[in-house]
DNA sequence: TGAATAGGCAACTAATAAGTTGCATATTAC
DNA sequence: GTAATATGCAACTTATTAGTTGCCTATTCA
């Protein structure tokens, strides 16, 4: 398996938001997907692909609607295999770990 | 913070051979660094000052050269921050593990 | 059956990113 | 001081990606 295409996917914000939106009610329809990201049904509609080619959405088809559900087994798979080898990293440049620290959060 | 612009930066393969590189050994030059990625020292610069953008990269510079160090904490904050939100996710398409879960491995 | 709804396909444009080349600057070594 | 080394800066080209528009097909509902 080749992470390459989930961190590509990972990428960009719509699509983050996209599994965001997912994550917090499966099944939704492309239509469903639109509302909420400003921009044409078929830029979703790409995003959407993209996610399925990294395996983090599946879609099933029903009647002439298309349901989509988030996979998280890849995003797993990346924190396990993939972040893991940076866990134990040497934290030699200490320097900016207070800047890294003394910023604020974030959502996405 | 904002993970975006870690998200962006770990999106290249490329980008991602540079912090396995700096993971084994830190300290490296810039010449070290281009060792062993084809392409020009000026590639291999921007693709360092987007890591150092993202802070997955620190670097000083040393005389008439400059060290880099991996950073590893934005990938740690990713990991607890973002991906944790997902390993809670629901597995409701499940009919894509077998897929998942039968294609081989990988290092990248 | 016919209108409305949900989505798919393809061509096109615009923005961004990757990579190159050429030249300039600073440091080290002789 | 001069040459070699290490890196920085800027303009340019090319490739990729994001997004749009227009039109087509399939399904549902009246």
């Amino acid at each position: 398996m080749d992470s390459g295409p989930v961190f590509r996917a990972l990428a960009d914000p719509v699509r983050r938001s996209l599994l965001d939106s997912l994550r917090e009610r499966g099944g939704q329809t492309l239509g469903e997907l639109c509302l909420g990201h400003a921009m044409s049904r078929q830029a979703v509609t790409k995003h959407l692909n993209i996610l399925e080619a990294a395996n983090l959405v599946v879609s099933e088809r029903r009647g002439r609607e298309r349901l989509h559900h988030l996979n998280p087994v890849p995003i797993q798979e990346i924190a396990d295999r993939w972040i893991g080898r940076f866990q134990r990293a040497p934290l030699r440049a200490l320097a900016d770990l207070k800047q890294t620290l003394e910023t604020p959060d974030e959502q996405n």
